[in-house]
DNA sequence: TAGATTGTTAATCGATTAACAATC
DNA sequence: TAGATTGTTAATCGATTAACAATC
């Protein structure tokens, strides 16, 4: 995979918003599309759709434009893959339940196969056809089921306790909506903090000084 | 407010981590901290520390560092105030309701005065001390009560309908959980997009790549 | 062939990092 | 005064944008 190392973070961010804007495309029967008019909708430049494209090989066709079909094939086949990922959830409050919930239902290219608790009376119960799992049962279920992605729906204190345990047992990724930075502590695990108030502060600044330009 | 104009985006959104990071030293009855030691800890750099605090006029003392007191002060100013920001919430379902949740309890500079939906049974119930109101009673709450805040936990399609109503109506700022790109459509306001989805796929294909380097 | 549009290289822009003078 | 550490200017780095040759 030489592909990899010429992709840079801001690229690998910005395809999931090409995935969607595509999608749209396929469904309203659109056949094909030019990077300029892609821009264009998507509030971008041609020249950086261009070039995010061509990290991952070039899709289109020079002078024709891009096939939408071909180009929601390749990108599908970045952002998904045929074996999902094994993924745990940690944390069954309003927000774990709705995550959970969104994992199960709309996910691609995940597998939710634990969803765990500290608290006695959410143990036991069914969450989206998934039973709560006392979080003491986390290591013995891991050990056995090899999960390789962690969702961290818990306090910033417990996901701190979690974290050397979850890296321990092999966990890749972590989707972190905890306040605790993970990233901090460890070098080799993948990211994707989802700070709530850190989002709603920066908004709340923005707002009082009308920031609004990106 | 000469201010705003040297604050880059990045900056902003730094700020919460650092009040993250400052209150726990406070709490810890840390008194005193230099650039270098903060840095350490964050897992960033002293000139980015140094550089960042100099947007805001520059909070430390030479030769001496910073005092955490006074450093926690001048960050609260910046991301809090004493008005709070009139807040309204579109659709409760299980996402809407753990924002609500967060918005009533813990969320600082925010007043959560109203919560909508469409859904006949889910209007008059009570969540976090608020009553469901019907979303066609919208216009008539926002024009009475002139709230500058919108949070929208709806589906894309019922967010791009809202989208120019709300504007319409005064909202300055926006915390979209939809899948709907804002920004693109409407320039002046200010949006704080969680697009979950987005950040699950990006999840994925780093940890399929293992591309764990920010 | 002429027009269109990509793929790719070059130029620009902005953010981060390094260096250092000011000063406690 | 010497040591420490900031505030601030300069250098570097990386990402975005522009330009253009390749080619359908």
């Amino acid at each position: 995979m030489s592909e990899q190392n010429k992709v840079s973070l801001p690229v690998i961010k910005r395809l999931p918003k090409y995935y969607r804007y595509i999608s749209t495309m396929q469904k309203n029967g659109v056949v094909k599309v030019s990077s300029s008019e892609l821009a264009r909708i998507m509030g971008t430049t041609a020249s950086q759709v261009r070039q995010d494209f061509n990290c991952f090989g070039g899709f289109g066709q020079q002078g024709i434009g891009y096939n939408v079909n071909v180009l929601l094939e390749e990108i599908s086949r970045l952002l998904f893959s045929e074996n999902k990922l094994d993924t745990i959830l940690i944390g069954t409050g309003r927000l774990g339940r709705a995550i959970s919930g969104y994992l199960t239902a709309e996910a691609q290219g995940y597998r939710l196969i634990g969803v765990f608790d500290k608290a006695k009376d959410e143990i036991g119960q069914t969450i989206c056809g998934t039973q709560i799992r006392d979080v003491r049962e986390l290591e013995a279920f891991c050990k056995k089921n090899r999960p390789q992605v962690a969702v961290l729906c818990v306090p910033s204190q417990s996901a701190r306790e979690l974290a050397p345990v979850l890296v321990e047992l092999g966990i890749q990724g972590f989707w972190n909506f905890s306040h605790y930075d993970l990233s901090v502590d460890y070098d080799n695990i993948i990211v994707e903090n989802v700070h709530l108030s850190d989002r709603l502060m920066s908004l709340g600044y923005r707002v009082r000084n009308n920031i609004s330009k990106l």
